[in-house]
DNA sequence: GCTCTGTGCCTAAATTTCAGGCACAGAGCC
DNA sequence: GGCTCTGTGCCTGAAATTTAGGCACAGAGC
């Protein structure tokens, strides 16, 4: 099954969610966009925030797998700035409505892999005990996280790229100053 | 039921059709690139000549749908060098194959359509026998055709543009001095 | 109070897709 | 001549999906 429907529901919802915010966007808007019943789009999900559990979800996942080994504080940098810059609006748009929640846990998880795939790595063997390590990925995680979020909540006014590379610049530093 | 099954076969198809010549693409090709069951593709076509059939009348329907009104040579001409350039590929690779007879006919349709519209309405009510029209129109019919399948089978190497201007000067000056 | 719109759910019917088979044709190889 | 291999077009029955049409409920606006 190739599933054809699923992927137009989704088409059609990012379509409108770059159009307007989440919070104006009914089932009726979706199912006529692409031209279906409304019953076909409760057969494949359980109701609107599912969908949108599923998109940002699908989001967050295009982010791991492109950027599958992040190895610095840049690399994590360029790779979430990627994600957010791509999908610009329609975050905004999901952002600013009722599912914020579900948006900022989806992130957080992201910001989690992200982070841990390079601090792991970058202190595997060095004899740092594992609890130490899990509150320094925390740490990364959160600054990661809470960066974004900041701009977001800045109304995406400043440029990302540096508001973010700023952060990382503070991160770095302090990493440095943890192997020496 | 918005068949989304059969836009994806088409798709595919027109896909596959940018990378190679339609007689070197089989039907386990199609359905194998947008990933359903070959006999899904019975259910919406009945052979791959068919298909062919269809992708050919949609452009030449897209052809006219985007210029209902043609008023003159050269919006006519500009009409045609459109459709021609935005498919290049893939009418190269149907009109270098089997199908050659179908793409033939069908662009013969379109060119009568075309032509057929700015005469009628250039000529209306000037006392002209219908069989006369009938005659005109069926001369430029031909002769815009004609300028496609030439440069087609000069393998496409001249600016379309260019070429087929120089053949609707020719149209101009002929229908200029029938008015006169 | 009322209406209107949207949601989430249900059933039964219709449509579409699926797996798995069949015979046949043509190409390439021994 | 055989043979295998690939592709086509068709068929069946089962499974999956989409549909029409209904229901109760909630919230907004009047």
């Amino acid at each position: 099954m190739a599933n054809f429907t699923r992927r137009a529901i989704k088409d059609s919802f990012l379509k409108l969610l770059n159009q307007r915010p989440l919070n104006q966007i009914t089932v009726k808007d979706i199912v006529e966009d692409c031209g279906i019943n409304r019953n076909s789009f409760y057969y494949h999900f359980e109701d609107l925030p599912a969908l949108v559990e599923e998109i940002i979800g699908e989001h967050m996942e295009k982010l791991i797998q492109k950027h599958p080994t992040v190895s610095s504080v840049e690399e994590c940098a360029d790779a979430v700035i990627e994600l957010v810059m791509e999908n610009r609006r329609a975050i905004y748009h999901i952002y600013n409505s009722l599912s914020r929640d579900v948006f900022e846990r989806r992130l957080m998880d992201a910001c989690r892999y992200i982070v841990s795939t390079y601090l792991k790595a970058e202190f595997a063997g060095k004899g740092m005990a594992p609890q130490d390590l899990d509150a320094l990925i925390r740490l990364h995680q959160c600054a990661c996280f809470g960066s974004v979020i900041d701009w977001l909540n800045g109304g995406m006014k400043d440029d990302i790229a540096d508001y973010f590379r700023r952060v990382c610049a503070l991160q770095k530093s302090g990493l440095e100053a943890l192997e020496r």
